[in-house]
DNA sequence: AGATTGAGCTCGCCA
DNA sequence: TGGCGAGGTCAATCT
């Protein structure tokens, strides 16, 4: 792997953009650095001007990031066809397309200040906590949502989405809402989409906390359940 | 600015965090590319092990990518306290660490191939569109949404929410529910807990498309109403 | 500081 | 392919 082609400041736009080509043809990630313009279009649109660090994937995938913020200012998942080429004006441009639904993106460097190229890894390895295993853990557990709990089902469809965990309690239906976070009003909706799908059905929203508002509407106004429940528990199980 | 202080493979560990550190005080952006263990425990947790390319900037937040993914697989938001430094087997290590919620990321480099730094810009430019804008369109537009509706009140409190625009058409309480994107069951699902607000009321969903579950339950069994805008229609004006 | 909402959410699963 | 739910969502806004 040759560590040199990277485009320091002295490369000419022309220079940079050959080398860039390169190393998008051999399968490197290449990253961007540089002053530059951002339009994009499709879903919604945007424009923003500005010092920014743009990653392009061998996939197609683009992420730009400003140093202001933790999240990307703009992206194009992966299949976007994205190329690098140089303008009338001499100067880098990146453009990745998309289809379903159509969007553009297109990134003119003013000013490329230099690149990375390198090779990605064949495959990596992830681990980590899903709210599947909080479900799995009540349906083992039932007794921490009501001594009279008896689960039937996970993953429960009905025509409003799936319920989490629907079971019986003293011959009546119940639908169990799990959240791994702090429940809000949303989620209190969520669980009454699904009790009107039954009759005299008991409800209940686990999660670790809740918020005044949703409290108030889920036990008030609904008479439904709230069980306190951390994913820290579960997980120590 | 001095470019020539990046990290090149050649580099052992050492020299790499002097130069990083050295970087950093001088308040540049700083990108690692490497292989790596990162480490998440806080909200949630996680361990991955790879290729990738971590950003950290000035004011403390990170994000860590792979060529997988157009999302980052972790993050550290601005304010968390992030510092690189050496270990025990002379590898580079990044620690960051935020408080409330109490967060730790710690990415472990077995092999760092590279690094830039580059200064960051003082203040960007930033333009795109806004619900809000959809919100003022209909507003000044109200035949979009039906000839006899007078709107009164944009984002209207009421005690599940905000209703997006609030009026009357023909004596009867209007409310619209605006979404800039395919409408789903949820949207439904927040209309309809406005509408329990309100005896005898029109209820609206503006969307540029909506899916036919939600269709069928917001006309069919709740007789709200969809009225079809895109957000192009109003920027267009 | 806490709660709510919007966002080009993306991703994965399943009908 | 479309619909739906999960996610460490983050960031802005207001109370």
């Amino acid at each position: 792997m040759d560590y040199k082609s990277d485009v320091k400041p002295t490369d000419s736009p022309r220079e940079a953009v050959n080398k860039i080509i390169n190393a998008r043809r051999s399968g490197d990630v290449v990253i961007l650095v540089g002053d530059c313009t951002i339009n994009y279009d499709g879903r919604a649109w945007s424009y923003a001007e500005g010092r920014h660090s743009v990653i392009i994937n061998p996939s197609g995938s683009v992420v730009i990031h400003h140093s202001s913020s933790v999240k990307a200012k703009n992206w194009q998942p992966k299949g976007a066809e994205t190329t690098v080429d140089i303008n009338e004006d001499d100067e880098v441009v990146v453009q990745s397309v998309r289809t379903n639904p159509e969007e553009d993106l297109t990134v003119r460097f003013t000013n490329l200040i230099k690149s990375v190229h390198y090779e990605p890894d064949a495959d990596d390895i992830n681990l980590k906590g899903s709210e599947k295993e909080i479900h799995k853990y009540i349906y083992d557990n039932p007794s921490v949502i009501d001594d009279q709990f008896v689960p039937e089902k996970m993953e429960k469809d009905v025509k409003t989405g799936d319920i989490d965990i629907f079971g019986h309690i003293n011959g009546k239906p119940a639908v169990v809402e799990v959240k791994r976070k702090k429940a809000q009003q949303e989620d209190v909706g969520q669980l009454r989409r699904y009790m009107d799908m039954f009759e005299d059905a008991v409800g209940f929203l686990v999660a670790p906390s809740i918020t005044q508002p949703a409290e108030d509407v889920l036990i008030d106004e609904y008479g439904f359940n709230y069980v306190q429940l951390s994913p820290s528990v579960v997980l120590e199980d």
